[in-house]
DNA sequence: TACAATAATTGTATTCATACAATCATTTCA
DNA sequence: TGAAATGATTGTATGAATACAATTATTGTA
């Protein structure tokens, strides 16, 4: 069976509509984010990135679209607050791997509870388009939570 | 025939799922907007506030979730640039009208074609749900400029 | 071995976003 | 009318995001 792969200007353009109403609309998210937690925005995405895995600060810098000394200092506060640790890299004394602890962990958890108020135009569909959207929301996640690259 | 309205719950979860996915791997997304125009973030968001038509300082302030003295630096900015104009309110002599211009609105069309690598999350869906996403995005956008107030 | 590239770090500088105090004109209302 | 509230403005202060230069240690390679 040949599965059927969605043409990329597709994909491209409900990104790029996505991106933009959330973008724009998203409210107080970010400051509910970061007055629940304590940490500002930058930290919550770095705390994210490593909860698929440890990793090097090069790679989270490159994850981030940031450049290294970003990262350090991310990490030095981050380690600073108990949420993530350093370890030497097994294979090359250079670099040094991050790992998010337990306590990193419940902080990503808080994020993920917090909630705004949902737009209008979300709350108008139909009750069919909403459990669609739901399903395919779902697969995104599952997707989302195997293969942490994005 | 009666309206199904759909849950709150539904709704809500839908929306806290989709800023959690996008604010997290929005990747370049803001920082290509701000240099294809030449405008801090929250000057954009102004503008496309203004694209649904004019308003009050103060309610522009509302609907940023900011205060008064940041949208008069950012209208400053903005006329300065000529991209809106100020009218006095007819009703009320305190008040002033902001409203966007053909150069204003020319921006927000540029913002619009910013595109930015697709998460794999999103092309990995089959043929079939990308199609009913699509689907369901345009009514939102539909519903999303008939009413500008999120 | 010597030199270039890589990984992390420290330090500095700039722009943005945001909040708050204080002021002035206008409007509303007791 | 007088006092409180509203809308806009100017100015100030602070934290956050971002970029860049320079340094050190390690690794890879000519």
């Amino acid at each position: 069976m040949k599965k059927a792969v969605p043409k990329q200007s597709d994909t491209d353009f409900i990104w790029q509509t996505l991106v933009a109403w959330v973008m724009d609309s998203r409210g107080d998210w970010r400051r509910k984010v970061t007055d629940a937690t304590g940490l500002p925005f930058s930290r919550i995405r770095a705390l994210k990135r490593l909860g698929a895995g440890p990793m090097t600060l090069k790679d989270l810098a490159d994850a981030m679209s940031t450049d290294a000394p970003a990262a350090t200092v991310a990490i030095n506060d981050l380690e600073n607050r108990g949420l993530v640790e350093r370890y030497p890299h097994p294979e090359n004394r250079r670099a040094k791997l991050v790992a998010i602890t337990a306590a990193g962990r419940s902080v990503v958890t808080t994020t993920h509870r917090v909630i705004e108020t949902t737009p209008s135009a979300l709350q108008n569909l139909s009750t069919t388009d909403i459990k669609t959207l739901r399903n395919i929301l779902d697969k995104i996640v599952a997707h989302q939570e195997s293969r942490a690259e994005d």
